[in-house]
DNA sequence: AAGCACAATGATTGCGCTATCATCAGCATG
DNA sequence: CATGCTGATGATAGCGCAATCATTGTGCTT
């Protein structure tokens, strides 16, 4: 009686339907009858192929192939609770600097068999509680997302979803779950001090948009020049607006002007920045490094290649996206981790824009 | 008999049950229960507020709240056959090209409510079928894909999907559905001409990765010189690898040389290799444009701030990934299209580094 | 006052799949 | 030869929600 059933529901009715209306949404049910077999049989060979005998599986999935079958993940995620879902939630999908994060995700999850559900919550808090919502609506397996600064209700969501989380990009005194960054507010340290051991002395900050990391490195070069007492306040200039080269261009200019030219060394929150400057301190006809130091930060390939070559902190994002990736697949196969945080570190790749000539 | 029977069952066992495991997955019901209402009229609370009456709604609304209910999108995708997805396949996340696309599709499906589902098929249509099928597998109700070198079998998929597709970034003589993007070839054609204006004879092109696109600019570039009479094959310089600053560069040296620097102008495929070409240039004491014409692709946001500023294409990335959505959504709510197939165009930007000067 | 339209709410059912348990044949064990 | 075990397959139930249809109450018309 394994095939008797099966095979009269089958040809016949089924058939024709088909024929008929291709527009049908062809359901697993759809399969088991084409083959004659079961319908979890069908879901077997397509989740757990080796529980069923090569025979049947064979037979299965030709009818799989011959029917363009394709799952309905929405049916069995409800059925079965779990989605192959990663849920990602960063602040924007222009900044190379995420990107290259992503890149490192994708990689992983993709390997790993897991969907990416990718939000952009535009520097915003209130926008990461909702999309969160969203995320969460989707019953993802793990999540990551960036940063600290999440809202009360959104942290409660987060510690109620008890799934491994992710939070990435800086280091957390009180993560919700595990952490992988670095320390900006010593990068930040160490890029003045840098340029304080290289001889410049007058050291202006440029920084845009000023989410909580770009923050941490301003605090840094603070404390930095507070310490060697060679602190002005009117040597920062930012702006809330994106960072971009023309905005680089721009917020060097009001440096400039608003310091009568004073300045011989400017610490740029990221390289667009500091690309900008230098861009612009060429037009002012300042020399970069003679008269004017330039330092950025994330070193992007561009730093390495332009004229002068620019000083930059570099920072493995790739691998950032990467270890937090392993680290969410490990937590769900129940492996140990080695530690819950993981401090990426950085490099300050010293190029021409910061070496004093002799 | 509205409110009774829920009452009975309702306060006691729930409860209890919740109070001693907040780990139980909260559900319409719980919140039904826990407002005295029917799940049904929750699910509405939700999706249809304006069918309930305000003070049911603010009711159930707390207790949603409280209970710090979400929905789960798998039961309500299964019930509805309504995913609230957006599949996007993209060749590679990061590539600046696909990201800024990416922020248009992001911008208009986000606020029209849907999440966006994205792969990425690392510019291998085998790679692309997979990622197809699991793009399917979420039932989205739409679908933005790259190009038009799906697999057939791929291509049969898309078909039987019964969604909105648009396909972006080249122009299709055969689209699957709807289609937008920008004419390539031409585009490489007119960047030849406009550098045979400017008196530049012996043009070399530089070409990374080579994905379709690229080899229709280049065709585009190689049909111009020869309508000139000015095509030599040596001129062409390209490589497998994908584009980057570095790349430009070595492409640059290899181009010098391989013709022995009889070369006046280099039409790079896009911005990195063109800014790479540029950087090699001026550490050759090559001078741009006096002794070499450069000109890339993109117009990226360097190209108008590197000195000397970047002759570039530009296109509307952004504004293909708005189109595209739009063109989704408005069939999804059944409105009409202008046509199925929309070309952006694009721009050259004619700047300092293809100017010849008197 | 009867009839009707309509708004507000609920009961039932099923979306497509998998977890769970049941069944059964084949075979080894004592 | 009874017992138990294993591997392969199937039957059933239910995941959480929304479509559908049913029910009730309300105000209005005539």
């Amino acid at each position: 009686m394994l095939a008797k059933n099966n095979s009269q529901v089958q040809i016949l009715p089924m058939k024709t339907a088909k024929k008929r209306s291709s527009d049908k949404k062809i359901t697993l049910v759809d399969v088991a009858d084409a083959s004659g077999v079961s319908a979890i049989t069908v879901s077997r060979v397509i989740n757990q192929p080796e529980k069923v005998s090569e025979s049947l599986r064979i037979q299965v999935q030709k009818a799989i192939d011959a029917l363009g079958y394709i799952p309905n993940q929405h049916a069995s995620s409800l059925a079965s609770s779990k989605s192959k879902v990663i849920g990602v939630a960063i602040p924007s999908l222009s900044n190379i600097v995420f990107t290259e994060v992503l890149r490192g995700i994708y990689e992983v999850m993709g390997a790993a068999g897991y969907k990416v559900l990718l939000v952009d919550t535009h520097y915003s808090p209130l926008e990461e509680e909702k999309m969160v919502r969203t995320l969460l609506s989707q019953s993802p397996e793990g999540l990551i997302i960036t940063g600290g600064d999440q809202t009360k209700a959104c942290q409660n969501f987060l510690h109620k979803a008890r799934i491994p989380i992710v939070q990435i990009m800086e280091l957390l005194a009180d993560p919700i779950d595990m952490n992988v960054g670095f320390a900006h507010g010593r990068a930040g340290f160490d890029v003045v001090k840098y340029l304080l051991g290289q001889g410049y002395e007058r050291i202006g900050f440029i920084g845009a948009r000023m989410d909580p990391r770009v923050q941490q490195r301003m605090q840094g070069y603070k404390l930095a020049l507070e310490q060697a007492g060679k602190f002005e306040k009117n040597y920062i200039v930012t702006t809330p607006e994106p960072s971009s080269i023309g905005v680089g261009g721009e917020l060097f200019k009001s440096l400039m002007a608003s310091t009568n030219g004073v300045i011989d060394a400017v610490f740029c929150v990221n390289d667009d920045l500091a690309l900008g400057a230098l861009f612009e301190a060429q037009r002012m006809n300042i020399r970069v490094p003679q008269d004017m130091a330039i330092c950025g930060f994330n070193d992007i390939e561009a730093a390495g290649y332009v004229n002068p070559s620019l000083t930059s902190v570099s920072v493995g994002r790739y691998e950032m996206g990467v270890k937090a990736s392993e680290m969410i697949i490990r937590v769900l196969n129940d492996k140990p981790i080695e530690s819950k945080k993981i401090d990426m570190g950085y490099e300050i790749r010293k190029r021409a824009s910061t070496t004093r000539l002799l």
